[in-house]
DNA sequence: CCAAATCTGATGTACGTAAATCAAAAAATA
DNA sequence: TATTTTTTGATTTACGTACATCAGATTTGG
């Protein structure tokens, strides 16, 4: 059997409440009687039973979400799976709470970080923009003491205690790699399609892949980014342009969101020429891309892991607890027509 | 706040007791009254709070592990996330316990599962060995109630209510499909090393293989398979004398373990030739070889997700609860080497 | 050395459920 | 109707921890 706070209590020979003031940080405790408490506490291996803890505290963790207000797959499929983590929140002892804030506007986040903060929750999840405003912002959350981890896109240089994404340097030189080995020693033209260099994962995606390419396959020449804005009509206009004007391109490489509208394109203007597509998220439009050819394969992040991963560190960090770190790692999903969930 | 016990008690209008009959299927309750209470028990949407039932019951959960006593990266790295799950017993009430059997002896692990049987755990795990006994074995477990969840290797048609490892055929489908696009449109001879025919993952992979080759890769030729019984050494001798003998080998895919034997013969017989190989299993030795180019891929199961999650399911089979079907899927893990963990 | 301040112990209640006991009520049987 | 059997209620203890209160002990400062 497990120690208690009763075997703690007899083997430094103090009384219940005296462990209770050590374990739970309370004054009142005499130096020495402290150490002897903590000594007790090694010796016996004391850990302590966090359901029971839990149970006693009556404690929730009012957790909060903070996501940009984008319309795209990707960003709908984060907040059903939130809400999904929601459904469960009976049993997890969690009271999640997600807040919208417009995209690709610091001073928003900022601002909505400074509320919540006010709120005083158990952890903060958010999708970081990156700029230095958010960056002190995050900071004041975390040396506030509430546990904040970042979500699908990072805040390096933050104080965050954890990232739930993806490597975004290691997709975009995956991407390159497969791009360059699909495309066997052939030499021409590859098209980028981003959502906007203004975000930090397409930047990070665009920078690992252009230096594998630069590196490793010198005799594919890598057309200037085309920037989408994740919206599937831009997207159409700009590839269906490139193709049209342009017979040298023979592959794609889509970085970003709004693949609906890459795909129509390449319908429509590449059914005569074979082309080498990659794209990133897995959604019923570029998994039909997949499956029939039109796309050649998807990186993919899994937004159900990541909300996942992100609730339970919150709730580790908010009890002092260790995380699995190898759990945690959000791993890029490549998927060809062949390993499709 | 979440309905408990006395809020199901005072809306059926009766007694604490009576709820915990219900609750905890105990005799004694005229079925009218029992209907009473678990139409409360809908309409107030009460969910019986574990952590609390498990403290109360001061339960454990006593889960056993059966494993071939393999000698093998792969095993041993099972065996070291089955320990690191044990460090964790203590926080998540589990009391693990490892048992090896010969390989490859259906009739040693029915044995096993009948001793098993008798000790009446609150789940059991094992690696299964495909026989109609092991079958057998395994439906009687579960018809006992015992939980029981197949790890890394499946046994399809059994009772198993879980299968805790990767889809083999499609795993093999994708080696073919990263394979035959690696080498272009180029023609030639593929070798194939395996560990053994016998076991059943070996035999899913080379099946979703040899599909998709045949299928669309016409021009490159299988040449017969080689077993080398996951040993480093018998693999090693296999592919040194074929690449020796026959020199129209452009690909290798090594569906099995032992591929420390496997680098070794490329980088002797093969510095100067061109040859593309996808390997399973990322080990100190793939991983290695993957760096320096000797493998251009590698397939992977995680060990640790797989036995968490074995774990998981076990513990919400044996208190009736739902799992989270996508957080339980074991993915196959593609890795170039870019995107190392 | 006494008063004040600080520390420690003893005790009780609570969290939500499990499980047991005994008494009382209701139903079934004779 | 009396008796037995079955069903239900009331109550208690327990799990391991949190937290509060109050009394008693020990340590400080003057």
């Amino acid at each position: 059997m497990r120690p208690t706070v009763h075997d703690i209590a007899a083997a430094a020979g103090v009384s219940l409440a005296t462990v209770d003031r050590v374990l739970n940080q309370r004054p009142g405790v005499r130096h020495v009687t402290r150490e002897k408490v903590e000594a007790a506490i090694r010796d016996l291996g004391y850990v302590r039973d966090v359901a029971a803890a839990n149970l006693a505290k009556s404690r929730v963790y009012p957790l909060t979400f903070i996501l940009p207000a984008s319309d795209n797959s990707f960003m709908h499929g984060l907040n059903a799976e939130i809400r999904a983590a929601m459904a469960r929140s009976a049993a997890e002892r969690t009271d999640i709470r997600i807040v919208e804030v417009p995209a690709f506007d610091p001073q928003a986040l900022v601002r909505e970080l400074e509320t919540v903060a006010t709120e005083k929750p158990s952890g903060v999840a958010l999708v970081a923009t990156d700029a230095p405003d958010v960056r002190a912002a995050v900071d004041r959350l975390v040396k506030d003491g509430i546990p904040v981890v970042t979500l699908v896109s990072d805040l390096t240089g933050s104080l965050r205690h954890h990232y739930a994404g993806v490597d975004n340097i290691a997709a975009g030189r995956t991407a390159a790699r497969l791009l360059g080995r699909f495309l066997g020693g052939a030499q021409g033209e590859i098209a980028i399609l981003a959502g906007s260099m203004l975000v930090r994962d397409h930047r990070e995606r665009l920078e690992g892949f252009t230096a594998v390419m630069a590196q490793e396959f010198p005799a594919l020449h890598l057309l200037s980014v085309l920037e989408g804005r994740d919206d599937p009509e831009v997207a159409h206009m700009l590839i269906a342009d490139a193709l049209g004007k342009n017979d040298g391109i023979i592959g794609i490489y889509s970085l970003g969101a709004g693949n609906r509208g890459l795909v129509r394109a390449l319908k429509e203007k590449a059914v005569d020429r074979t082309l080498t597509v990659i794209a990133h998220e897995l959604t019923v439009h570029t998994r039909a891309a997949l499956l029939d050819g039109t796309i050649d394969a998807i990186l993919n992040q899994d937004a159900g892991h990541e909300v996942r991963s992100a609730i339970r560190v919150l709730k580790a960090k908010a009890d002092g607890l260790a995380v699995i770190d190898a759990q945690e790692r959000i791993r890029l999903d490549i998927f060809l027509k062949d390993n499709l969930p």
